[in-house]
DNA sequence: CCGTAAACCTAAAGGCTTTCGGTTTCGGCA
DNA sequence: TGCCGAAACCGAAAGCCTTTAGGTTTACGG
C-alpha cells in the first residue's frame, strides 16, 4: 500500500471511467469507479470533490463537444440555430448522462460562457433584456427535453395491453426511430419562426 | 408487533407521504415515509411494489390533476393549449417531484389514456400519422422542461465570482421570477403557431 | 372454533457516499 | 546528500439506503 509508483487516479481519468460506465449502464458510482481503475473507494475522494463533483466534471466533459465558434456566425438566427445543433449533438453522443445533468445546478465555467455569451448573441440582435431569458430557457428546455428522450428510447411510454391505446401506437409505429430528432426539429423550427417574429415586432414598434 | 388494530400503512398514506416529503425536502425514502407513519421500514413494501412503485404512485397523483376534459374543447388548437396548460399546472404544483417523474418510464395508465386522446385530437385535426409523435414529444418537451426549471429556482444556474457573466445576470434579473412562466409562454406560443402552419400547409397541399 | 390471509415487526444482507487515520512515495530545499 | 512535507493510496468504519425473509399478531370466513 501506500503511493503507488505510477498514479493510479487522476480527475481525467476518474471522468472518463465515469462516462463509459454511464453509457454503458446508465448510472456510476464512486466505488464502481474505483474498481475499473483498480483503487480503493475512498481514493477516488483525493481527486475530486464527491460524488455531485465528478457530474460536474461529466458536465464539463460532455458540453465541450459544443463548438464554441456556432455563436459567431451572423445573422444571429444562425448563430441560435447552430449553437442549438451543436448543443444538442454534445448531449446525444452521451445520451444515458443526461438525467444526471439535467437536475443539478449548473456551475462548469465552459457551460455557463456558452449561455453568457448566447445572451449576447440575443442582445445584439435587438431583443430587449426581459424577453431574452426565457427565449434562451425555451431553447434550452428544448434541448435538453428531446435529448432526453433520446436517452430513454424504448421506455419512454410504457404500452401494455391492461390500457388500450392503439391510436397512441399507431403513431410510435409510423414515426420510427429517429422520433427524438424529428421532435427536435419541430421544436427548433417553431422557436426560430416565433424569435424571428417576436424581432421583425419589436422592429415595427421602433 | 403484530398486526395493528388499526392499519397503519396503505397505497394513500404512503402516496401522500412520499408527495409531502418530496414537496418539502426535494426527496423521499422509503425510511423516511415509514417514520413518519410510525412503521416500520419493511412494512412499507407489503402495500407498494418497491420504490419505483412509489414513484408511478406518484405520478398517479400528480397527473390527477390535469383535466380531462380540455381535450374535448374546439377547435384542436384550442383543446392542445388547454391540456398543455393543465398539464403544466398540474406538475408546477409538486415542482420537485418533477426530477423523478421525468426519468422513469410512463407506466400510469391515466396518463397513458391523456396521450392516446391528445393523439386522437391531432389525427381529427387532420395532421398526418407521422407528423403526430414528434408534434406530441416537442409539446411534452415543452411542459416538462418548463416545469423542471420550476423545482429549481434559482439553482439552476450557479453563477460565481469566478466567471464572470454580466449579460446573463443582468438578463436573468430582469426576467425577475416568473421566468419559468415566461418561458413556458413562449415556447407555447411558439409551438402552437408551428403546428397550425403546418396544418394550414397540410390543408392546401389537399 | 379454527385456519388462512393480512399487516406489522425484527433482522439482516448488500450497496452506496463520505470521512478519517495510517503508510508509502515523490519532490524540493538545505 | 539527507530530510521533510505534501501527494496518493489503503484499510476501516459510520451512516444512509433498498430489498428480502421469517416471525407474530389480528381479522375474517366457513
Amino acid at each position: 500500500m501506500g503511493r503507488p509508483r505510477t498514479p493510479l487516479l487522476d480527475r481525467e481519468r476518474i471522468t472518463t471511467t465515469a462516462l463509459r460506465l454511464i453509457d454503458e449502464t446508465g448510472d456510476f458510482s464512486v466505488p464502481g469507479i474505483a474498481r475499473r481503475l483498480g483503487a480503493q473507494t475512498g481514493s477516488v475522494y483525493h481527486h475530486v470533490d464527491g460524488r455531485d463533483g465528478i457530474v460536474e466534471l461529466l458536465r464539463e466533459r460532455v458540453c465541450a463537444a459544443i463548438d464554441p465558434a456556432t455563436l459567431e456566425l451572423t445573422p444571429w438566427d444562425a448563430a441560435v440555430e447552430a449553437w442549438a445543433r451543436s448543443y444538442r449533438a454534445a448531449f446525444a453522443a452521451h445520451p444515458r448522462a443526461i438525467p444526471l445533468l439535467m437536475t443539478s445546478p449548473v456551475r462548469a465555467p465552459r457551460v455557463l460562457e456558452q449561455y453568457e455569451r448566447a445572451v449576447g448573441v440575443l442582445l445584439a440582435a435587438g431583443f430587449e433584456q426581459a424577453e431574452i431569458m426565457p427565449l434562451v430557457i425555451a431553447l434550452e428546455n428544448l434541448v435538453l427535453g428531446s435529448a432526453l428522450d433520446l436517452a430513454a428510447p424504448e421506455t419512454m411510454w410504457e404500452l401494455t395491453d391492461r390500457v388500450p391505446t392503439p391510436r397512441l401506437a399507431q403513431a410510435l409505429a409510423a414515426v420510427g426511430d429517429g422520433r427524438a430528432d424529428r421532435a427536435f426539429e419541430v421544436g427548433l423550427t417553431a422557436f426560430l419562426n416565433h424569435a424571428r417574429a417576436l424581432r421583425a415586432e419589436r422592429g415595427r414598434g421602433r
